[in-house]
DNA sequence: TTAAATATAACAAACGTTTGCGACAAAATT
DNA sequence: AATTTTGTCGCAAACGTTTGTTATATTTAA
């Protein structure tokens, strides 16, 4: 069965195509009779619109393309989840694109967009992105493009991203409060610089209010690096009484080392991270976070790309405020 | 900056919009010479294929859709995460679009499917879908359907799902193996057919061959749920000694009552669940689980559309097999 | 030398829309 | 009664490709 397109509509009705297109949009120039036989007919036919005629007609493409290293991940997918949503709500469809933590299928992702006329990106950079020539590319060709999470230094992008920084002085306000005197503190992947951002803030904040509490910095690519480095520690005469885990991985495997020496949490040890809520409540006690919502990234990411694509340039970088979620860790 | 078109590089080589056209696809007509300097204009000018005029044109797209009832699962984001990278190496996008398990949204998503004219769609069925008229309409436009997961008993239409009787069947024999006294087996929502199918093939194993052993069979739709469950019967004189958790979230539940009654995994307690892995690996021991994966599952349902696609009708129900993994809690 | 074959490239139609403009009648205004 | 306004609708071009057909040299075969 050829679909219906209309062209047929109007030569069942011996109207012009450009009517049948009128009526079906509720054009004034047409007759409220001629707009009901054309309902009608229409409706009977199951005439869908040809999306790609009409965005090759008008230029303008109901699509946007979103770049994430992983869909598999908890906090992507939370994105991507809030992003869907708004996008749906607002009449635009989705591509979905993982790079794999690759610059390369990043590129080749980028001109899959670029071909298929995306009218916006959300974009990840990959670990090992340097180049951000491409992005600008789009921006020469009026594709705005959002950041988020892991975005350029460059300032010339709308960026949003959790508030890193201030993720990890809330995390270190807390060690503080608990009275820690041997901190072990783990951070993720040396060469993000999330990590060093992270890192530097918890650092100096320690430092500055409580300079005398031990801390030992580390970082850890894997849950499985997280769990040995902290096995190692817990060989060591002097155990840390608290520890900092910067993400979900590193969580992960600190807690496997935790249940496999019957750790008592938050009494022997306590606890905190950074995560969006799923993996810290797996636990028992719930263990106490600070929270970054990917949902709530997608939500501010979207609003940013209506923006952009509304009113011309808004070049800000924005960043969703992070709370503390106590869950009897510390 | 307007985007370069056949015709602006056929005006500035002086060719026509054809031999251009001709020259980027390698066409023998083309003389090598003409080939070269066309290919030079096109990339220096960074020459996009309009990939909505191809299909205009052509009558076929590279975008398949994908239905799931979420995003943000560990399931179904595997599942998308196989399907991409086929897709991706296929040359195809992919529009993914979530349903939040509501047939009305389901419904929506087909239409922008349809008018996106996506030369494929995997779909996961809602939990209050009942009509699949719409499915048979695709069909017609054909556009093949791959089922997925929660699947349609009408054998019309393409399937592919895991084993779920199997996995079921599997962990009865490990709990049979444990020689188990005392069963509690927590299967998921009592309204899902999968959760049915899944409790009597576990159910009927067990009364065939260990007809002996004091079996609970209860249902949880959530992980608060399932932990509750787990509290009442571990608050009996008769405590059972093996648990069986049919999904992630019973798994879930059930883990925090473990972890909060300190119970010694797997000598006071053998537990058993049907998972991908992510979840069971987070403890220690690891949780011993049937393995159903997302990312098999998507990789079959791939295979399915393309047969679907070359060689016209393919109407088959396939499973992917479980198999166990043994994380040592049994 | 002439006819036939080949190489190269242009022409033009089509895919399904949208939209500015013009056409024509009927209704409203002078 | 003549003119202007209004209400309906059709014409045709355009969006960027692909592709069957045709045109023009150039080479080969006779």
């Amino acid at each position: 069965m050829t679909n219906t397109t209309l062209k047929l509509l109007a030569q069942q009705l011996q109207l012009s195509i450009s009517t049948v297109s009128r009526a079906l949009k509720d054009h004034p120039d047409i007759s409220a009779a001629t707009k009901e036989k054309v309902n009608a007919l229409a409706q009977s036919l199951d005439y869908e619109p040809n999306a790609y005629a009409i965005q090759l007609r008008t230029q303008s493409s109901k699509i946007l393309g979103v770049i994430v290293p992983a869909i598999s991940n908890l906090f992507y997918d939370s994105f991507i989840s809030a992003v869907e949503e708004e996008s749906r709500k607002n009449g635009y469809a989705l591509m979905i694109l993982q790079s794999s933590n690759n610059a390369e299928n990043e590129l080749n992702n980028l001109k899959i967009f670029r071909q298929n006329r995306v009218s916006g990106v959300f974009a990840c950079l990959s670990a090992n992105t340097e180049n951000i020539e491409v992005y600008h590319k789009m921006n020469e060709r009026e594709i705005p493009v959002v950041f988020f999470d892991i975005v350029p230094k460059d300032n010339r992008f709308t960026k949003v991203r959790m508030a890193d920084e201030r993720c990890a002085v809330i995390a270190a306000e807390k060690v503080i409060q608990r009275n820690a005197k041997r901190v072990l503190a783990i951070f993720g992947d040396e060469g993000l610089s999330i990590s060093q951002k992270r890192k530097s803030a918890f650092q100096n904040f320690m430092q500055s209010y409580a300079p005398k509490t031990h801390c030992t910095y580390v970082h850890a690519k894997s849950s499985k690096e997280a769990e040995d480095l902290f096995f190692k520690q817990a060989a060591k005469t002097q155990k840390a009484d608290t520890v900092f885990c910067m993400t979900d991985e590193v969580l992960i495997g600190v807690m496997k080392a935790v249940q496999a020496l019957e750790i008592k949490v938050p009494n022997e040890l306590g606890i905190i991270s950074i995560s969006n809520g799923f993996i810290p409540n797996l636990y028992h006690p719930h263990i106490s976070y600070v929270e970054t919502s990917g949902f709530e990234l997608g939500k501010l990411a979207f609003v940013q790309m209506m923006a952009n694509m509304k009113g011309g340039k808004t070049l800000t970088e924005l960043t969703v405020e992070a709370k503390f979620v106590d869950g009897g860790s510390m």
